[in-house]
DNA sequence: ATTCTTTCTTGACTTATGTCAATGCATTGC
DNA sequence: GCAATGCATTGACATAAGTCAAGAAAGAAT
């Protein structure tokens, strides 16, 4: 898991935060200087929730799935993270501790810096900290949308709303290769595994998508866009 | 609803944001210059989930439900407000519009600040930018519990748990006045009003509250506590 | 190739929860 | 006081979705 930094400096890393970018020489030397990187392999932890939160992360390549463990050993696969995200969680300023578990899916490179660092420059930089306040927003704006969407839909709305989401926001494709157990699309959209499979297989029969194991093409995303909005 | 400000000034109000207190003189005046008051009678509504989102809102007295208006008319209450409990949401920050819907349950006056002055302040003054992330944080933290609580509990954890919050936050009584109708505190739980009749009467049959149609009195915390973390 | 393990799939069954319809009970306004 | 309204309550019923058990497929390890 450990091994030296591959990128060379933030300065020349195009795959970090965009929030960076409007950073000093200086600011970003600090940051370059409190950094190291670490590599994961596929579902090895990068985050552990309730361990004390003292990094930002960022993935530099692969996919990662960001989940909260809940009751009784049942999980809530939040999203999926790729590179340019930061991933930390609101649980830093409140306790001081991850609110959420991410675990590698794909192989994974990470970009690890303190929190300490972050701190500064928040205290140092107000176009830094309103890209900090922004990007909270987006996020606990997602979140509001997703309580509506698992608390009001139907499995068959939710189901359709993954699969838009794969292919409109993960893998840029309507036709992709499924990283994500039929388990995991169950944590994602709070289902039993069973009735992953039952209400894929539905969709299929209607000539909606196509499923295989290991893939999905969507044939119809009209179809998949009113299912997944009506509910 | 349009009235002269009551409050004489921002220096004196003790009902305000815990985050203004940090303030400077000056920056407070900025505040106190560019805020008016309004009151609002019960059922009305104070903040229209979607309109554009100009003001920071702040109740001085009275309570307030904030909810989402979900997919064909079902709405999700998220919480109860009171007095100094900044209302605006994420949506300020992503498409400046309010993400959610607040309206008057008791009679409520409010006072509105424009944001702009908010995003002066917080340009200038790096502990309240500090204190804006950490409030923003630690509402984001609630999300991510009540997607658990919705997602994984049974419907008497579910119900357990508004009737704790009710107590312990809200109320903080373990006998107080029911505010909300079965229907509300339906669109709390994410229960049917049938199902909260339902339920309430099975939690009064085990001795563990005494539910009347507008109050509630908790006669077993404990075992209340338990039920709700068991889901 | 063969075992072993994990995941996927299917069908039968159970359970949780919502829906509908009818009724009762309060509160408000006239 | 009396209608009118909104809310609470109840029971019968419908439906969505989870659970269990078994088997099939697909990979990984030997």
């Amino acid at each position: 898991m450990y091994s030296e930094n591959i990128i060379s400096s933030c300065e020349v890393c195009n795959r970090c935060w965009a929030n960076f970018k409007g950073l000093s020489a200086e600011e970003l030397e600090q940051v370059n200087k409190n950094r190291y990187e670490a590599s994961f392999n596929p579902s090895e932890i990068i985050i552990k929730q309730g361990s004390p939160s003292s990094n930002a992360i960022f993935l530099t390549s692969g996919l990662a799935k960001v989940y909260m463990e809940g009751y009784s050993g049942k999980n809530l696969i939040i999203n999926l993270a790729e590179h340019s995200t930061l991933l930390a969680g609101p649980g830093v300023h409140v306790n001081s501790r991850y609110c959420y578990s991410v675990a590698a899916i794909t192989s994974v490179q990470a970009c690890f810096i303190s929190f300490d660092v972050i701190r500064t420059i928040i205290a140092g930089n107000p176009a830094f900290a309103l890209g900090f306040i922004e990007d909270l927003s987006e996020k606990a704006f997602r979140m509001h949308q997703k309580i509506l969407n698992l608390t009001q839909k139907k499995m068959h709305g939710r189901l359709a709303e993954a699969l838009l989401y794969f292919a409109d926001e993960v893998f840029h494709s309507d036709d992709y290769e499924m990283l994500l157990t039929r388990q995991e699309i169950g944590e994602m959209t709070n289902m039993a595994k069973e009735s992953v499979v039952r209400v894929m297989g539905e969709l299929e029969n209607e000539k909606i998508i196509r499923a295989m194991p290991h893939s999905v093409k969507i044939l119809d995303k009209d179809k998949l866009r009113v299912i997944s909005e009506k509910g």
